[in-house]
RNA sequence: GCCGAGGUGGGGUAAUGGCCAUCCUGAAGGACUGUGGAUCCUUCGAUCCGGGUUCAAUUCCCGGCCUUGGCCCCA
């Protein structure tokens, strides 16, 4: 027997018809917004991702070289590739330019609950847009599609990284990246007794990071104030417009100046979801403004997005499995050929099985019961005689005789 | 990459160094050739893979693969 590969799943028909109704409301929610879908391939040339993360993502990457000595990679994400499609192709758009992708991501790593070899993700990258209003959007949207799923049961937290870094460049000139990269993991980490250790080991003063970090609630954003005043007045003052657009959707997210997101390409406002019940991995969306278009060639342009872990978030969601009405056609031996004629009729509107297997009529009447079915319509010889059919309710049992108009007309109600 | 737990029919389970590997569920058929859910009967179907110990391994040992909880990482 071949098993599926190492962190890859199998979806069956239920779960997956589960993923997919969740799938349609953040489509549905994302396009009331003015996305559109955008879709890339699902290998890109390696250098994509290096230049974005750095060569250290090679080992968590599918990385392949092709026949042509190309090297080659499964996405690990997809921010990359649609800041590289809009540097090709989309740069002269009127701004902004609202996308959105839904698409299996892979990446090279332990798998372990709510982590997988071969992912999906749902994110959105708006480019353009005043940073305030941007921001706005993004958080406002990222929330809009979870209530829209039903999930309301998490913590947002909203950071910004511009500050991050400018309280500990502020005060100390010349701090070189490497030590800088390494402070911002710590504080990702939030291992702040190490990060107050290196700091004093390297004598660099962090009176302001510390500061920063212990705000917590909107009521202390005019401690920000104080620890910048008056230099980042811009980035304060889109903060506090960011949180006052917010409030008209109700939504109050919690001041986190720990987000470090780790990489450098982020600046300016960032945001993370986290929800209960999902063990280590309990991160299901991430965002932010992020400045990738210059680092790959492009025109300077204001660009955030967020990304949303669709196989976390479908481990949270409730259940939400539509329910169509399901019709199967009965037939006695005789009436096959009039059985299909009329399950021609009803897939116009309906969804319809026949028997495939000879069951007598007792045995297909058995089959609908075992696997759902919400209605039998019986088709025999005196059904063919009247030119009408009986039409019976597994629920409740109940039975009627109608003409093939009364039929549709009783099946297509509520 | 590191630490821990685990792997028996499609799903859920029991047991065992040797005899037909247990039970539930499921699926197919029948009792019942124009009416489902109940009952009964028949049938189908499993010890993850490889090596070792042994007269004999599903059981004990080692390795691998996979799953799972956590660490590292997390674009």
């Amino acid at each position: 027997m071949i098993e599926k590969p190492r962190g890859t799943r199998d979806f069956l028909p239920e779960e997956t018809s589960r993923r997919r109704a969740v799938e349609k409301k953040m489509r549905d929610t994302a396009e009331r917004w003015g996305y559109a879908e955008i879709k890339t391939p699902t290998f890109e040339h390696l250098e994509l991702f290096t230049l974005k993360s750095g060569e250290g993502i090679i080992n968590e990457i599918y990385a392949f070289e092709d026949k042509g000595g190309r090297m080659l990679a499964l996405r690990p994400e997809i921010t990359a590739p649609v800041i590289r499609v809009y540097i090709h192709e989309m740069q002269n758009r009127q701004k902004p330019l609202r996308l959105y992708y839904f698409d299996n991501c892979f990446r090279y790593e332990r798998p372990q609950k709510g982590r997988f070899r071969e992912f999906w993700q749902f994110g959105v990258e708006l480019i353009g847009g005043r940073r305030d209003l941007a921001s706005f959007e993004m958080i406002a949207l990222s929330v809009d599609i979870l209530r829209a799923i039903g999930l309301d049961d998490f913590d947002l937290h909203l950071g910004d990284i511009f500050l991050l870094k400018r309280s500990i460049t502020r005060g100390n000139s010349g701090l070189d990246e490497e030590k800088q990269r390494k402070i911002f993991r710590l504080i990702d980490k939030k291992d702040y007794n190490t990060l107050n250790t290196f700091l004093k080991d390297e004598k660099i003063n962090g009176e302001d990071l510390f500061a920063l970090l212990d705000l917590k609630d909107l009521s202390d954003l005019g401690d920000i104030e104080k620890i910048f005043d008056p230099d980042e007045k811009d980035e304060i003052e889109d903060i506090q417009r960011v949180l006052d657009l917010l409030s008209t959707y109700d939504i109050h997210p919690r001041l986190d100046f720990s987000i470090a997101r780790g990489l450098d390409y982020y600046n300016g406002i960032v945001f993370e979801i986290y929800s209960h019940g999902l063990g280590a991995q309990k991160q299901i969306c991430g965002g932010g403004e992020y400045e990738l278009i210059e680092l790959f060639g492009g025109k300077p342009e204001s660009t955030r997005g967020f990304a949303l872990g669709f196989d976390r978030i479908m481990e949270i969601v409730k259940e939400s499995e539509r329910d169509e009405k399901k019709i199967l056609v009965v037939a006695t031996e005789e009436c096959r050929k009039d059985a299909i004629t009329l399950s021609k009729e009803l897939r116009k509107r309906f969804v319809v099985e026949t028997d495939l297997m000879g069951r007598n009529l007792k045995a297909q009447l058995a089959y609908a019961n075992s696997v759902g079915i919400n209605f039998a319509v019986i088709v025999g010889r005196k059904e063919i005689e009247d030119n009408r059919f009986t039409l019976k309710n597994l629920a409740s049992g109940e039975q009627v005789y109608l003409t093939l108009d009364e039929l549709i007309e009783t099946l297509g109600k509520d």
